[in-house]
DNA sequence: ATCAATATTGGGAGCGCTCCCAGAACGCAG
DNA sequence: CTGCGTTCTGGGAGCGCTCCCAATATTGAT
């Protein structure tokens, strides 16, 4: 009776035009429409292109909660930062990383969604999050040996992919890690080729994977180059401050050190002020190699940091490759990825 | 014929329980299922308390596609910036507003979708995201002034507010932005009385507005010092290494120069690098103080940097307020709030 | 006991899309 | 001109949820 015989232009709630509107605006059906947008096989080029130019006239966009509630895909995929808050700021690598995994899903087709984990709180909303459906697979950065997060995620079933040590977990994930024993290596073997002896190193917190590995690599090189570790480690929180009261530990305890192999560039900034304060010249007397070759802070230290150097890009990258085989359906077994580190020689060593 | 009398426990495609398996498994309507979950009025305790179970039992979780296809709200919000990739790296400050934007949309309830922008493509595909009801708002940095995308983005009927100048944007647009041109007279009013009477600066790129708000907020206050700003200008790209060879050529040009006013802490690094380098002491010879307050460059620079202090969380706060405003229909008239700014006093100046 | 209000419930419709299937149109050989 | 395969099209069903509305249960007052 009423508004039957009225051509209505968009009979929608809210301004937007659908799939129907499209359609009957190209004078085909819903389902020829969709066929169109979403090219399939079996359209005539011609409703193709009336289609198509009926969507740009109607300025149509696919309503993404519709589709998703039958195709059963989102089209984003979650990256996940499990730290403390004040870590994260300080980390520029982490800023990488996010770039990176922007980057890499834009380029399969994938939106990002960032989530930060600091804490129990957080933990439970990341968790309805990712259960809720809102994204295809994660891509997770959980550093800390006791985080519950990978072991929560286990019982989730949706596809992950972990940077770095999946907390404690051993196997049974998809893990791209940096081989972070043979970055030690690379340094301390610098340092040894270059006449150093009294090698000492500041390790980081110890409750990381990553800065045990460090620590690893830099006692079982120092014992194979025939020298002695005792009394040359200090443990700190890879924080400036913590670094610099590390180097005065060590400094207090072996005066007599000729380098210092230190886990991270930011805590290499708090041993650089410690070492200067106290007289030595850098790399004259004491010659220092970092870890992780930030891109702003390494080389603008004073003298300029040599740093190991890992490549967010190549992390994110191979881990996007994996997670996107996974959502094809891939049955890969889960397995630990090691990527390669390099050594970015500067001034400091 | 068949399974028509048998119970089919979870009968969707996927194995996860719906709203309807909740209902049956609880002995309640589906309706009722959601009122209980959504804690809405006129649902008995009895009723609730056996579908929360039941929801607790299945592991249920309400899929969020077949949610804001009907309430017509995401539960997300974009958090978009819009930067050359390079900007972005170095730039904690922007590392500290995903960080504060996380928190504060959590706080009210919506997930965070981080959107970088860099180029044309970037530029499409971001729309076609926000246009595609993906987001219920937008959060969006876009300080050049070149921009494109904010008025890209009035096209959209979707509810935006800027942190800082909304590119070229006089009006008609929801900023907050800092107080730029009085953080700088802060810096020199500092300066001028400490005595210091030969003050110059170094500028960010004038392509960004708050670049060019600094620098006049410089020369005014020069001025009204009964000062002359002649020659003791230079601009450079906010980098590191710009900001040092803005030094060199400042150096060259007025050797005289007993302070200077850096737009930014990774400048001022750079800056300080030539100074040292000149055999200028700091701030003996030469005052130093930047912008930004970086929470990790400005205090490990040496000497540490007396540097305008703006709170990211403070104008994220303000920006995720005014948006919820306006997702609550609220008639908003835009406009710019603009946050004060502090001076945080360290060595250099 | 009786009635009107109020509290509580269940079913239907529909959000906008994709998928499935039956049928129409078209081609070309018999 | 018929038959059969192929290409193309349209309608129906349904994804899982919320909202509306009518139906029922409960309560308190008369």
């Amino acid at each position: 009776m009423k508004g039957d015989d009225v051509v209505i232009v968009r009979p929608g709630g809210d301004g937007r035009p659908t799939l129907e509107d499209v359609a009957a605006f190209a004078g085909v059906s819903r389902s020829t429409a969709s066929r169109a947008l979403n090219d399939d096989a079996y359209v005539s080029t011609r409703a193709k292109e009336k289609v198509l130019a009926a969507a740009k006239d109607l300025g149509y966009f696919p309503n993404q909660a519709a589709r998703s509630l039958v195709t059963r895909r989102t089209g984003a995929v979650a990256l996940v930062l499990s730290e403390p808050e004040a870590r994260l700021l300080d980390d520029p690598y982490r800023t990488s990383v996010m770039r990176a995994g922007y980057r890499e899903l834009a380029e399969v087709g994938s939106q990002m969604v960032l989530l930060f984990v600091d804490g129990h709180e957080d933990l439970t909303r990341a968790m309805r999050f990712l259960e809720g459906g809102h994204v295809d697979g994660a891509l997770v950065f959980a550093p800390h040996r006791a985080d519950p997060l990978p072991k929560a995620l286990r019982l989730l079933r949706l596809p992950v992919v972990f940077g770095g040590q999946a907390g404690n977990l051993r196997r049974g994930v998809h893990v791209v890690d940096f081989d972070n024993e043979g970055g030690a290596r690379l340094a301390v073997e610098h340092l040894v080729a270059a006449g150093r002896t009294r090698i000492a190193t500041i390790a980081g917190p110890q409750d990381q994977t990553a800065a045990v590995q460090r620590l690893a690599g830099w006692r079982a090189t120092v014992l194979g180059a025939g020298l002695d570790p005792a009394d040359l480690s200090e443990e700190a929180d890879f924080t400036l401050d913590g670094g610099r009261d590390a180097m005065d530990r060590l400094l207090a305890r072996r005066s007599d050190l000729d380098a210092v192999f230190v886990a991270s560039d930011m805590m290499a900034a708090g041993a650089l002020r410690t070492l200067t304060g106290a007289g030595r010249s850098i790399p004259g007397d004491v010659a220092v190699i970092s870890f992780d070759d930030h891109a702003t802070l390494a080389p603008a230290m004073n003298p300029p940091l040599t740093s190991i150097h890992q490549e967010p890009g190549a992390q994110v990258r191979q881990m996007v490759t994996t997670l996107m085989s996974l959502l094809a359906g891939a049955d890969i077994k889960p397995r630990s990825h090691v990527l390669p580190v390099t050594m970015t020689v500067r001034e400091s060593a």
